[in-house]
RNA sequence: GGAAGUUUAGCUCAGCUGGGAGAGCAUCUGCCUUACAAGCAGAGGGUCAUAGGUUCGAACCCUAUAACUUCCACCA
């Protein structure tokens, strides 16, 4: 902060300069340290080609806040950062930037394509680093890994090679999703499944007769969705014990157009209820046909190319585009009279997540991971606990997955990524897998063999990510330290793709999970609660938010009433009230560092400490236990929204304006420096609280309030202390609080101007409370419009209204009643009786509703006999506080209507 | 077809193990009070979706219903 104080707080020039000193001073490095707990944290690795958006600004902050508040609190955080390769994201866009430049992927080579990538990656890789840095991330930058780097490739070599040794990876034909854009194979998880409006077309095909031919009376229809499949029909089905057909059972029906004769197959796949219960089986083109072909032996005809059109197995469709086929062939048919009938028909259509393409299930040879034994551990360490998810729904969600896994498809037919670590011999074509090309074939001893063209799923780089950044296939000190890693901050829409697969990956290669907890977050939407896409165009752009706001006001903003696993809406407004906030911050510091200003600020000796010093100490202490144990349940914004309390209401609105007076009056320098070192010490304390979810601001102040540390990022997270619990203090501050609040309430209400200071009789019978009044007179000056405080001693006969009357306060003064006091302001005009009448009446109706409730727990048998002694005594100290307010509240009643 | 989530003030959302309904924004009223008008003080506004149940006591637990959202499955 500069001597020249701005009135507002510009986050502008601060955020860079402090991150700048961050990384000199190497505070996000961690060492390896067994002299320190290691918390550790690995960050969901970026994809290259990806650009900040709100889902990272979201998953970042929650990452700092967690590495920030662990490191304070003395642990030896790590948080290890990375950038993904992202396969098939990277290779689409270097596609499309060279078909730009008129260049084709396979004109220009594999040689060739995997450069201009390298360059690519050079020169994007490093964007999305720099924008996770305007965020504060405070990530250990000199571990930096990317998962195509030297050590994850060995990794990935070496998991491969494991697994297939093991027989977990296989080679095998199998039908699979193809992306006809993409040319590549997807996984399951791959596939998003959209509504589309569509047709149902009603076919028939002709029953063969006795004599082997077709007959011209007996047909058997069904209905499709996908009529161009037929060209590879090997069967039709119907169900085993379906009457309706099974005249039919062992027959055969000829294959129109392609002119074939199929056999008539019984399965009980097929649904008797659906549509005619007649099914045409294509195994080559359908999940569901190639398990019945299995089971029949049925052959498999692939009458597609790559591309999605047809290939020479689809006669004279050949070449032709698959929908346009399916025009063709409907158009046929009808002309041949076996087009029943067409229905409009709305059904889930299988596209590929990335490119929207309708996928094309085909049957290839493809790598696969069997995943039955391995998921068992993953299963078990979430069910036993080991593994903790939060919120703990997602667990439902993980089993849904585990419970129904499938064999995972890892091959991809992309050039960027891990290729294959298999070799095939040219002569023999055996396959050999290994880290290393062999020098011969080991089965006929050729010397020229060929690597699989084929490169790994993304996935199964990032699966391995807790372990490969820290060294693994070494057994690395950093290894053996920082893992397994204590936290994973991810979405919940990746949960599928990675968390599981991390999970099995940890227990099968580390025999150890790779996370304790996983903590999940939501979505953030937009303002109408739509998801933020490039196509809508509703995205908002983080970086502008940091530009306009300050990354502090932007983490804010995520991070306030975000629950775990729950989608977020983002609105400018609460954005503009972080910003706020953040201001309100460093105006309450400019006002403290101006009084400290030109004087030395000593630790008070015990007994200079006045009550609300130690009011506003007790209630920080309440606010360190509070806040922290929040932080260490995960509970982010339930505890940053208690820090922001403190701040804002406690601390600037209550405990500034109270000590006021006495920074202000320089002749009592003890009580003055015992106000402006509480402010210190509570202001810091409290910017410690605030520094994981707003490390630049606090860091700021810091460094201008004190001098004894460099960094609030690595000065000690607060503790609580049961010696700075002061419950009397507190509850004498809330009375005064409780009398004030009267006062002004009364003040607006009679509509009497803040320029207009009055003086206030408080009126008790009991001393205690005088002095509670005596010592918090000054209060009333700053904080309720007071010119003088009398206090008015209630004894013997008469009680409280005689006193009144003795110590000659006007009849018309208003009053204010808190328990165990009266408070009288007289204005010197006259105040409308009636009115204040009124006023009362409507008190005393409040306080008989709440009696009316304390009474009814109390006078209730079971609610005595079972609630909890605690609780009990809550109620009956209601009870006594609530029947002398309402006996003063009628005392004072019925000296007005006197 | 299966599952999950949501339903709380005009709007967006908190409310952690059941013990007198909260915040921000918006609205209304008054304040340029020497930290802050990006502020201060005050006010209004909620049968916590509906119907039952458990409990001394339910926004919170149980059951059913409704509306919305999402995930999974993929009956051709």
């Amino acid at each position: 902060m500069s001597k020249e104080l701005a009135k507002t707080y510009d986050p502008k020039g601060i955020e860079d300069k402090l991150y700048e000193k961050w990384m000199e001073k190497k505070y996000f490095h961690a060492e390896v340290d067994h002299g320190k707990t290691p918390f550790t944290i690995v960050i969901p690795p970026p994809n290259i080609t990806g650009q900040l958006h709100m889902g990272h600004a979201l998953d970042n902050t929650m990452q700092d806040i967690l590495i920030r508040f662990k490191r304070m609190q003395g642990y030896n955080a790590l948080w290890q950062p990375g950038t993904d390769h992202a396969s098939i994201a990277t290779e689409v866009k270097i596609i499309e930037k060279l078909k730009e430049e008129g260049i084709d992927k396979h004109d220009l080579g594999r040689e060739k394509f995997l450069e201009r990538a390298w360059e690519w990656k050079k020169e994007y890789g490093g964007r999305i680093i720099g924008q996770l840095r305007k965020m504060g991330s405070s990530c250990d930058w000199d571990r930096e890994r990317f998962t195509m780097d030297e050590g994850c490739n060995r990794a990935v070599t070496e998991v491969f090679v494991k697994m297939h040794e093991k027989g977990y990876i296989y080679k095998g034909a199998r039908i699979i999703n193809w992306c006809p854009v993409c040319n590549t194979s997807i996984s399951d998880a791959e596939v998003e499944y959209q509504e589309q409006a569509g047709h149902l077309w009603h076919i028939k095909y002709p029953v063969m007769n006795q004599d082997g031919t077709p007959s011209d009376t007996e047909f058997l229809t069904f209905a499709t969705t996908r009529p161009e499949t037929m060209l590879g029909d090997t069967a039709v089905a119907i169900h085993p014990e379906d009457e309706r057909y099974s005249h039919l059972i062992g027959k055969s029906v000829m294959l129109p157009i392609m002119n074939r004769v199929i056999p008539v197959v019984t399965d009980t796949y097929v649904d008797r209820e659906f549509g005619t219960g007649v099914v045409k089986i294509t195994p080559a083109h359908d999940p569901n046909d190639f398990e019945v072909g299995k089971r029949h032996n049925l052959p498999i005809v692939n009458v597609m190319n790559d591309d999605a059109t047809i290939n020479e197995n689809g006669g004279k469709y050949a070449g032709m585009e698959r929908y346009e086929a399916r025009k063709a062939i409907v158009e046929e048919l009808k002309q041949q009279g076996l087009l029943v009938k067409i229905e409009d028909y709305s059904h889930n259509v299988g596209t590929h997540d990335r490119c929207k393409t309708t996928i094309e299930p085909l049957v290839k040879e493809q790598w696969f991971v069997k995943m039955e034994e391995l998921i068992k551990p993953a299963v078990e360490a979430v069910k036993k606990g080991e593994i903790r998810l939060i919120p703990e729904r997602m667990e439902k969600t993980y089993f849904n997955w585990t419970d129904n896994i499938r064999d995972w498809c890892i091959s991809r037919q992309l050039w960027w990524g891990h290729r294959i670590p298999a070799y095939y011999c040219d002569k023999c074509g055996e396959v050999t897998v290994s880290k290393e090309m062999p020098g011969v074939c080991p089965k006929c001893g050729h010397e020229h063999l060929t690597q699989d063209p084929d490169t790994l799923d993304t996935w199964f780089s990032s699966a391995l990510w807790p372990f490969e950044t820290l060294g693994w296939p070494e057994q690395t000190e950093d290894l053996k330290y920082f893992y397994p890693t204590d936290v994973l901050v991810t979405g919940y829409d990746i949960i599928f793709f990675w968390v599981i697969r991390m999970i099995f990956s940890g227990y099968e290669h580390m025999g150890e999970k790779p996370f304790k907890t996983v903590l999940f977050h939501g979505l953030i939407r937009d303002s109408q609660g739509r998801k933020m896409s490039k196509s809508l165009g509703n995205g908002i752009d983080p970086l502008e938010i940091i530009d306009q706001y300050g990354a502090d006001a932007l983490r804010l903003t995520l991070i306030t009433g975000n629950a775990p696993g729950n989608d977020m809406r983002f609105y400018y407004e609460r954005v503009e009230n972080s910003r706020n906030f953040a201001n309100k911050v460093w105006n309450a510091s400019r006002f403290i560092l101006m009084n400290m200003e030109g004087k030395e600020v000593t630790v008070p000796a015990p007994g200079e400490l006045e009550p609300v010093d130690k009011w506003i100490l007790s209630r920080l202490n309440t606010l360190v236990k509070d806040a922290t144990d929040n932080m260490e349940s995960f509970e982010l914004g339930i505890a940053v929204q208690k820090v922001y309390d403190f701040i804002w209401d406690e601390f600037c609105d209550w405990y500034i304006e109270m000590v006021k007076p006495r920074l202000y009056n320089s002749d009592d320098a003890v009580s003055q420096n015992a106000a402006l070192w509480t402010l210190k010490t509570v202001l810091i304390d409290a910017l410690k609280l605030l520094h994981p979810y707003m490390p630049f601001i606090t860091e700021e102040i810091f460094c201008s309030l004190q001098s004894e540390e460099e960094s609030i990022m690595v000065s000690r997270w607060p503790e609580y202390a049961e010696g700075r619990c002061f419950a009397k203090e507190e509850k004498d501050i809330e009375t005064i609080k409780e009398a004030v609040r009267g006062v002004r309430n009364v003040r607006t209400e009679m509509n009497v101007a803040p320029s207009r200071k009055a003086g206030i009789f408080v009126v008790s019978e009991e001393q205690e409370i005088l002095d509670t009044f005596t010592e918090g007179r000054l209060f009333f000056a700053s904080l309720a419009y007071a010119n003088e405080v009398t206090m008015v001693k209630a004894e013997g006969e008469g009680g409280m209204a005689a006193a009144k009357d003795g110590a000659g306060i006007p009849q018309d003064a208003v009053s204010v009643v808190i328990p165990g006091a009266t408070l009288y302001i007289p204005f010197a005009e006259l105040v409308d009786i009636a009115q204040e009448v009124e006023r009362l009446e409507k008190e005393a109706k409040r306080l008989e509703g709440e009696l009316a409730r304390v009474n009814g727990m109390l006078s209730n048998e079971r609610f005595l006999s079972k609630a909890p002694e605690a609780k009990i005594a809550e109620e009956k100290e209601k009870l006594a506080r609530y029947t002398q307010m309402m006996e003063q509240v009628q005392e004072r009643l019925g000296q007005l209507k006197m």
